[in-house]
DNA sequence: GGCGGGACAGTACACAATGGATCGTCGAAA
DNA sequence: TTTCGACGATCCATTGTGTACTGTCCCGCC
């Protein structure tokens, strides 16, 4: 039962995840975290470009060398996976949310009606559009045969399922 | 259509919105926080107290006199309340989504079986919790006649309805 | 050829959010 | 009356977000 601290923040074991299916640079590893964990896991380029070094420092990935317009390739090291496996078994940090939206709607009382509508319509937006996301992603990683992969994208769909339905309830003036 | 930025970020127009249901110090602020808006928007004490004051400079809220223990009391002045009708007619933030388990899900390969189990388990127990909590809170906005409030909790309680219908269908090895 | 403009890799920086440690004050139990 | 625990508040290190910027490469075009 390995409960030993690896010293590891999220972003960074994303990164190390990742890079369990081959050396990356910065820009590949950003792009590969939007299309496969983008749906329930943001990550902004200047994560990826802290953590990179840190994780080189910390010698759990290996600099290769250097391609066009500096990119910078990185692989993960022996130490590297097993500090990924370290993370694995953390307990994970209690889940928080702050929906900027349903901030709104407790405050519905202080909004003008007109205003309610236009946060519902460009709610339903964002949603409609990011469940689209979802479901192609799933069915991309379904269709390389990662199970695992697919599932967690499914935990994406569920989510914008379930706030376009609530949306549809939400309480109109 | 007021457009003009309000310079709010969400924590700050948090408070101002739980203001405006009269005076309250920086203690009573999290815990009516916690309380009406725990459930869909996480506020930390460091959050708060690192607001108050930037609010008081800005003439948002004005000071009263101090309580026990140092209490502060605040109270939202007039440009407060514009500050923040101006913050409610904002375009809405992209909402973004870190959920920590569906992150590790994403690496279920790399997982020993009986470490997703575990996982398993912990959110189960997460998301049970947090939607009695949830359930419990709508309704006693609800029996305040506060339609809002209960509205926006029915959406954590969609929430973790969903996550743990999800979690039922998640692949165990 | 050479000279744009645009896309892309990476950097820099300011601001926001999180979590944990700490400190003084107050109330209540021992 | 002392001590202990809860509470209000403060501080700080780390992490996350957003935007603006540098340089480099590609491509079409004259």
């Amino acid at each position: 039962m390995g409960m030993a601290d690896s010293g590891l923040n999220a972003t960074a074991a994303a990164l190390l995840g990742l890079l369990h299916e081959g050396p990356m640079t910065g820009g590949q590893l950003m792009s590969a975290a939007e299309r496969k964990l983008g749906p329930f896991w943001t990550m902004t380029r200047s994560q990826v470009y802290r953590e990179l070094p840190a994780l080189a420092d910390a010698g759990y990935v290996r600099l290769g060398k250097p391609g066009p317009r500096a990119s910078q390739p990185y692989s993960i090291s022996a130490s590297g996976k097993r500090a990924f496996a370290r993370w694995l078994s953390e307990p994970v940090t209690r889940d928080q949310m702050r929906n900027p939206v349903t901030l709104r709607v407790a405050f519905g009382k202080l909004h003008g009606r007109d205003q309610l509508a236009e946060l519902y319509g460009a709610a339903e937006k964002q949603h409609s559009e990011a469940l689209a996301e979802a479901r192609d992603a799933a069915k991309d990683a379904a269709a390389d045969g990662d199970t695992y992969g697919a599932a967690a994208l499914n935990f994406a769909v569920q989510y914008h399922k379930a706030a376009l339905s609530w949306l549809k309830s939400a309480p109109r003036a």
